[in-house]
DNA sequence: ATGAAAGCGCTAACAA
DNA sequence: TTGTTAGCGCTTTCAT
């Protein structure tokens, strides 16, 4: 594909796109000039600005991004992988992080995880192979990700969603606090009269937002002299009920002694325990009350409306963005990133009302 | 940033990454060989190929699909526009195109458009200055699109998910035939006994296959001999129900004459109105059937479980994903796009039982 | 404020 | 089968 192999002396060859080069010709300027029109259009006089931008509208000029991104050695491409979107609380985050990245000319890649190891790692391969400057995730368990300790050992920058990074670790994240807040949530079924509560969670093993929400459960029955009961634990993930679910719930809800409220460790959870309840014949919050921890906009839409600890998902999302580019760029290329900088961002969380608890039966 | 400004006739500058230069070097090959290695094995012998993967590992080489996907004109990049994460339709089908993409050495970028025209265009444009090979995507009204005019002016390929193909036209699709599976379904409520059947929708004027659902209504309640009923139109996309909507779905349900089954476009439609009317005391189905249109997972989840015609949401996107490929990969690089290939692709839909369907009242 | 020149890391003719 | 070579489209010193 050799272009104009005559040419000697003559200027290079006429490509036939519409490339800077050629938007550079026709506005009589450099290439460095028109690039820089688009790139820091402060360094260049308003009036050849305007005839680069002129003869670029006439061209249909449309800037490459991947000769740029190559070129300028950052790719301002930001990486994310979630768990899944099949559950809205991560589809919330990410509409956070599309609009912030956007509006900040940063592009995004996305890829889901399902939670599986095998795959995250094939997909932090695929993004690093984009060259991502850096990484929003959010990972099962953070205190023991195999992709996060590789991600540590290379030095790739990245801000967790969602996982709350430790107290005095190295690691960046947004988040609720998740044990003070599961604490708050438990205080108003306490206050709403139950004294045996329980908690209802996925995975237990695989996710450290149950375990710490859980223990902020452990918290609040503690701090109300309450005895902290035994969690029921459900495969989580299922798309439908299965009847040993269903079996498992009914026995958990109709012991003697049967807890009068449970904690449900996600919204998608305490759905589907809702309505296997109502499938079993149990009132919500009639003869038991339920409570989530998401606050996915789904949940408003139900009948009863479900209560639950509501976090801030879009803005977990856009200040998880935020604050992985204020690792990228410190102080707008200023000096080294500021070690001040708060490592786990805290973001406040809602008691959001609804209508799934109500005093103890 | 000159490096090596001393080195004269000596080989160019030792760079410092782990580039494909880099590699070759060390494995004693020419930079040609090296990159065959990684993307057309089949030319280099066997052992060469040993050499180039082995020093390969020890300097951590990555390839940087920056530079491929700029040298090589196409990027094997697909651009995605769909409306929202947040309907679980679209997650559903962004796993299917994920799945395919990346099993096929495809990249992907993803926007969401809210089905705002304007947020559509710079969306449009941002993907294709990322030089996506083509898109796939999901706009309100495939009609009157403007993006899709544009798409089609400029020449760029794309494959929509869930907007129908006209029959004659020239546009890719794939989607389940929205107006068949309609009256299929509707023809399961007149089935079950009902005979004042009304559509629920969001915006119709917006979308098109809410108008393709709503004319294979049309076509069940005259085939049967039975009347269509106004349609209840409804806000779209409300995140909670205003006391507004409340009431005229209450009009609508306790008019003389009123329907005894509801069937909604969309199944969050469904969803939301199911508990109006439970908050209404409407029972459902003892006093209302309502039938949905999409078959999202949550669906099942919920008690009782929704009755809906269900799309393959998941294969709809892989479909997309593979019909796209297929025309920018003529017969993998082989003749003229097949003039053959059909351009709208109907999936079969499927009528989920549920339990939100009953006799009428 | 602008231009000249040197690549970013890779692929793909073409030649050997 | 392998190597040589010429860029993809852009940004960025460095010099003017």
């Amino acid at each position: 594909m050799r272009r104009n192999a005559t040419a000697l002396a003559a200027p290079p060859a006429p490509s036939n796109g519409a490339t800077l080069v050629n938007v550079a010709r026709a506005a009589g300027v450099s290439l460095a000039t028109a690039s820089r029109v688009f790139s820091n259009p402060e360094l260049v006089r308003q009036d050849t600005a305007e005839r680069v931008l002129q003869a670029a509208g006439e061209l249909g000029f449309r800037p490459n991004l991947l000769g740029a991104k190559l070129r300028a050695q950052r790719s301002r491409i930001v990486g994310v992988m979630l768990p899944t979107l099949e559950n809205a609380v991560f589809a919330e985050c990410w509409h956070g992080i599309e609009e912030a990245a956007l509006a900040q000319g940063y592009s995004l890649m996305l890829v889901t995880s399902r939670y599986d190891p095998a795959r995250e790692r094939e997909r932090i391969e695929y993004l690093l192979r984009h060259r991502v400057d850096g990484l929003v995730l959010t990972v099962a368990d953070a205190a023991r990700s195999a992709v996060l300790e590789q991600l540590d050992a290379e030095g790739v920058p990245y801000v967790l969603a969602y996982n709350q990074a430790a107290r005095r670790g190295k690691r960046y994240s947004v988040s609720v606090d998740n044990r003070v807040s599961a604490r708050a949530g438990v205080e108003t079924l306490i206050a709403a009269g139950h004294r045996r509560i329980a908690v209802v969670s996925g995975a237990f093993v695989a996710s450290d937002r149950a375990r710490q929400r859980h223990m902020g459960y452990q918290d609040a029955m503690r701090a109300h002299g309450l005895q902290p009961l035994p969690p029921l634990s459900l495969p989580a993930h299922t798309p439908t009920h299965t009847p040993a679910e269903v079996e498992r719930i009914r026995q958990f809800v109709t012991a003697p002694s049967a807890p009068t409220a449970l904690f449900c460790t996600n919204d998608m959870l305490a759905i589907g325990v809702i309505a296997i309840l109502k499938r079993l014949g149990v009132s919500v919050p009639g003869d038991v009350s339920v409570l989530g921890y998401d606050g996915i906009e789904l949940g408003q839409l139900l009948e009863p409306p479900l209560s639950t600890v509501a976090q801030p998902n879009n803005e977990i999302g856009a200040r998880a963005l935020g604050c992985l580019l204020a690792r990228l760029e410190p102080a707008s290329a200023g000096a080294a990133p500021d070690p001040r900088l708060p490592r786990a961002t805290l973001l406040p969380h809602a008691l959001r009302e609804g209508a799934t608890v109500g005093p103890p039966a």
